[in-house]
DNA sequence: TGATTACATTCGCTTTTGCGAATATAGTTG
DNA sequence: CAACTATATTCGCAAAAGCGAATGTAATCA
């Protein structure tokens, strides 16, 4: 799935067909988030969370900015019509037992830490 | 997955995350139908027909109507906003290679070979 | 009842996916 | 340059998904 070519609709669904990926992009949704704060807030370890960001990143869903020494992530702006839709049905995928605000609350905890990230 | 507990949000994006199944809702777009009609529109062996239909079935996008012989598969009426927002997303799924307006195409003709199905 | 038709399920197998652990890479700092 | 930090990638394995082939099941018909 080179970054250049755009994913065929099974694979931009596959992209959203795990738990962790889904609570990730939900994080997104407010803007761009670095790595560590994003495996921060889900307790998951380092490269789990690198693997997962990675394959949301080869289908186009995400985009990475590169800053000295942290990654920031962000969703990306739609680059089909179904990319778009998929977007929108993000909405909808954070009420699954209300840990979608819960993982908000534990971003805005662990930025207020501040281990990293300027 | 019982049918009566709601499928999670990355179960639903599981179901169509394949191919032939976005291929087989495609063709339910338009109105409930026949197994038969469809395997022979897709050109894919009965029982790989069915074992797609039963994936999509058990996460409650689909439902089956058995009438004698037959079975009719129709899309199901959204039982939450993401599964609505979901079949919201299948119309721009078409554009894929094996295009959909395609397999409409040859089921139309299937239906009119009418080796089966009233 | 036995044969046929339409569909569903199971089996054996290969491929893919996800994970933890370890390792690699690349900026940063001393 | 060496040590450190943030992130990415690789490896080995276990679990899951998909497929063809075969088999099971239930309704229909002779």
């Amino acid at each position: 799935m080179p970054r250049t070519a755009i994913a065929p609709p099974h694979a931009l669904f596959a992209a959203l067909s795990d738990p962790t990926r889904l609570r990730l992009l939900g994080l997104l949704r407010d803007g761009e988030v670095c790595v560590c704060d994003l495996f921060g807030a889900l307790s998951i370890p380092q490269p789990t969370a690198s693997r997962h960001l990675a394959i949301l990143r080869r289908v186009g869903l995400v985009t990475v900015r590169k800053q000295g020494l942290w990654s920031y992530y962000a969703l990306a702006t739609p680059q089909s019509e179904l990319h778009a839709k998929l977007l929108e049905s993000l909405t909808h995928c954070s009420g699954e037992s209300a840990d979608g605000s819960k993982d908000k609350t534990r971003l805005a905890k662990v930025r207020k830490a501040r281990g990293c990230c300027d």
